[in-house]
DNA sequence: TTTTCCATGTAACTCGTTACATGATTTC
DNA sequence: GAAATCATGTAACGAGTTACATGGAAAA
């Protein structure tokens, strides 16, 4: 829920920047492992300046266009804290659509559903070369990690599914 | 985003209900895997009569309270089907907070690490717990599976934990 | 007789996306 | 001169939750 505002915020803990920097920041360095769409980086940006949790003041260099510089106030460094240790702890008790499906794959043949199951698992291996292709941010970074767990989540569910795959086939 | 419709149209394949009784259904049933408020059970329910997938007609039973049986129409099963299929491949894009915590995790000690990530992996024993706990629905039926692929995740999330957790002890 | 069960909803709100809108400037 | 980049937003919508509201009937 509050993951873009941690987003947000943990970006703004080591620099000052303008929204547009932000989004170009994450388009280039962290969309591999995290998405936000660029109008809600701003009005999340606006939101956490209404609430205090950030500053903003308009910079303009030369003759481009203004920026709106951000800055954590130390109610967002607070923020920051608490969003951190809570997305690390809190299971999130959403479930996927998936295993939604699941609860209704007896509604197809066997066939079917080691096709679709199949094809799944191709899109995972999709996007664990995704994943393999982005460049190491260095040492244990944060990104890095993330993207480990990432990692280790689809080479699950593709396990899973090679199981699945198997037992269909043989009925 | 389709995945309460899967659910309310899944159910109704069988047999035709009304709503309590379905929102009573999952909550007995399905509730170990799969969650969804009673009034969001009811305004889909609404949403679907209104799309001309489900038909609705009024029942009452002696001088009980009026009830709205929902069935599925043509539509509604060629929706399910669609749907079905729909969450079974596509792999939701979705970020987990988790992950966006993971990014940050540098502004923590390597001891505060320890700390929040043991808490979640307890998190996860218990939920396991509970979903080792819930009774099975029967060879091969679509519930079991969902659980088994949920537990799956799990396990695979609490191996990622521990492998970190037992990295960061030695730090 | 009080609590639980049956049975339904609505209104307001949050979070986020999509699509649209603007306008200057630098690069090709 | 056209296209990409810089830089910002708004309005409408979708999906879902929370909290609120109702009212009779059965069970304790």
């Amino acid at each position: 829920m509050n993951q873009r505002k941690l987003l947000l915020l943990g970006l703004l803990r080591t620099e000052n920047r303008h929204g547009y920097e932000i989004n170009d920041f994450i388009e280039k360095n962290l969309s591999a492992c995290i998405e936000i769409k660029r109008s809600t980086a701003y009005s999340t940006l606006d939101a956490l300046c209404a609430s205090g949790h950030v500053a903003m003041h308009v910079e303009q260099a030369g003759n481009r266009p203004p920026r709106k510089v951000y800055s954590l106030t130390a109610e967002g460094g607070k923020l920051f804290d608490r969003l951190l240790r809570e997305s690390l702890t809190k299971l999130d008790g959403t479930t996927a659509s998936f295993e939604t499906g699941l609860v209704y794959i007896d509604a197809l043949s066997p066939e079917e559903r080691v096709s679709l199951l199949s094809k799944r698992a191709r899109a995972i291996d999709i996007a664990i070369s995704a994943l393999e292709a982005i460049p190491s941010h260095g040492d244990g970074s944060g990104v890095d990690i993330s993207v480990s767990h990432r990692r280790r989540m689809l080479k699950a569910e593709h396990e899973w599914l090679s199981s699945h795959i198997e037992r269909w086939s043989r009925a």
